[in-house]
DNA sequence: GTGTGTGAAACTGTTCACAGCT
DNA sequence: AGCTGTGAACAGTTTCACACAC
């Protein structure tokens, strides 16, 4: 689908651009410039332009972009178009706000299990659902189709809970850990951990 | 100190070295070479030697790096040689998750003072603090010498905080909802929120 | 006039490869 | 032998500037 190959830190923009579609599509504006778009953003338009040439050509001259179709390609794109389940590995606190976190419904990502090793939180009720013990990790990924884990253990189980995982053929990781998981060429992690985000911020203080 | 201008990307990474030499650290280990840093993080050895030169020359040639002097001169260079105050606002189930999360403090994070704008959530404990009205924000930046706020609140009411927060002096904000800020020059955002990380990996899948 | 799409140019970041030290 | 520090080569990314369309 796309026109050669596509850089890694244009795809890390599309949700940005996605967002603020669905933010202008809710006051009802049909177009946009990739001007407009680029300052509510904080990237140049020229960048804008750039990115979506790697799709195709969205835009129409002198007018700007459709909000609507955008808004539709750029889901297409990041195959936004469906709904993608989750396991969440980790009932401690964050877990618990993570399942109760209703931004992932509205943008079509469901948690379908939560697993945790901890005796006497099985079968206590988080969310929506009921929390199971870590032996139905298999299952729960086959039964569910589960392709992506989010990973919120302490940092010393991350790896082991993580090799886990991709033994049962989970390939993508959003790991709330600070530590580096070292996973097989297939298999995606992105990293959330607020204490390694704030040790960059530091240094510019 | 840097010897020339360090690239961004650099500073990302130096929170990842000095995990790693923390890990490494614990097992007694004296020295470590660019190649074993680098195996267990996933980067090049001359990455991480380019990415030290920018701040100088820690090394010793045919031997490596001290662990205990390399992981001494990244707290310096990343000015985590001291203790950081923060401010939380936003006290719903994330609130919760980040006040009780122990990373903060085991990396020189301090958190506080906690504000809400929920009535009924003021004056109720939160990790080791009380939840504070969001009038208190000035009082509590000043009075803590805050530099950095935490942003655990919905997505439309993040900016209108943000202009508060950046108001009362506050320099950088890590920022949870799924909203790119705009901020002054001089302010440092950096964004955290898992649903937009997610958006990124669906591609990949 | 406004605004897109895109090669070319400029800039930034990574890897190579080797001198020099242990 | 093993390893660092670094200029030079290479690769990746952003910006520029302009043809073309509304």
């Amino acid at each position: 689908m796309p026109r050669g190959p596509v850089p890694n830190v244009v795809i890390r923009r599309l949700p940005l651009y996605l967002q603020t579609l669905e933010r202008i599509a809710e006051t009802g504006q049909q177009m946009v410039s990739s001007t407009e778009l680029g300052n509510r953003i904080g990237v140049s338009s020229a960048q804008i332009r750039k990115d979506l040439s790697y799709f195709g050509e969205f835009g129409r001259q002198g007018l700007g972009y459709e909000v609507g179709n955008l808004r539709h390609q750029l889901k297409r794109i990041l195959q936004l178009d469906q709904v993608w389940h989750i396991l969440l590995v980790g009932a401690g606190a964050l877990g618990h706000a993570l399942a109760n976190y209703r931004a992932f419904e509205e943008q079509d990502f469901a948690i379908v299990a939560v697993l945790d090793n901890d005796e006497t939180k099985i079968g206590q009720p988080i969310g929506d659902l009921t929390i199971e013990p870590m032996a139905n990790m298999e299952r729960a990924v086959n039964e569910n189709h589960v392709e992506i884990a989010i990973l919120a253990v302490p940092a010393r189980a991350a790896q082991s809970v993580a090799d886990d995982l991709i033994a049962t053929g989970v390939r993508s990781i959003l790991c709330y850990a600070p530590i580096t998981l070292s996973v097989p060429e297939h298999v995606h992690v992105a990293y959330v951990d607020p204490v390694t985000t704030l040790q960059t911020m530091t240094y510019y203080l």
